[in-house]
DNA sequence: AATTCTCTCTAGAATTATTCTAATCTATTG
DNA sequence: CAATAGATTAGAATAATTCTAGAGAGAATT
């Protein structure tokens, strides 16, 4: 049976962080938050919603792309230079980058194991950890 | 004693590398590679090189680094969206980054060690690790 | 050593990615 | 329901990077 309101569980995540639901913040958090492994940049996004018949900017895209990472709803990722991908699983994870394909992938937490880390200098602490393993088509 | 060649050094690695040791790349060279712990963004290269009368495009820069990188005389260290750097440090290693004054260091090897990697999709085969600590002021 | 040929290199122009800001909209308060 | 304050949007501006046409440099030929 189709849910009868199909923004409740949207809106309830931007009311939680504190985001006015808006149209186009709505119609994007419905399009990016339902799938739970997703890798998508500012222009993909822009693209299926205007696909979606959504009147949006891509400046707009942008801007709540990045409201939504300081919300932490998601989570950004700088692949190379001009190549940045929204991760919509905000969970400490790192990931695999096939450089052939761009396709960017999760690294299940299991799968990698950092033993030793670098005390940091002082007066500062560790914040984050990015770890990005790029593949290649085996030659 | 002042060294009467003073490019001699440089012009053999830019030999080697199979780049024509032309004016802007030699004078460029110079700046860089003669330190090698340096981590430049093309910005700051190109201000040098002002600085020094040398008479180049940022443009050039730009292609310049990217044939060293090429080249394997430098790496590429992309820390996030519209901030690339170029380590003039080409071996295996890893980097740590201030969040706050955006300065970015090189980890030394053994400071850090990873114990599990993940095995690449297959048909891949993993090219390349980066990663990078993101430290922060101790609040 | 001049001429031609080919391939490389440079940098202005173009493109792409991203951010800024002024105008608009929305919620709140009296 | 008008006034106000603050948030939101998107066109315009900026910043970062790449492309390409022309200039240059070396090799081959005379």
């Amino acid at each position: 049976m189709m849910d009868v309101r199909p923004y409740a569980r949207v809106l309830d995540r931007l009311k939680t962080a504190g985001l006015r639901p808006t149209r186009q913040r709505l119609a994007l958090a419905k399009l990016l938050l339902e799938d739970s492994d997703r890798h998508v940049t500012a222009e993909q996004l822009h693209g299926e919603a205007i696909d979606a018949r959504i009147k949006v900017s891509l400046a707009t895209v942008y801007n709540t792309l990045h409201q939504f990472t300081k919300a932490k709803l998601l989570r950004e990722v700088v692949v190379e230079s001009g190549r940045t991908y929204f991760d919509t699983n905000t969970s400490d994870h790192h990931h695999l980058l096939n450089e052939d394909t761009g396709e960017l992938s999760d690294i299940f937490d299991g799968d990698i194991q950092l033993s030793q880390l670098p005390s940091p200098p002082s007066g500062t602490k560790i914040d984050r950890i990015d770890i990005i393993v790029r593949v290649k088509l085996d030659s």
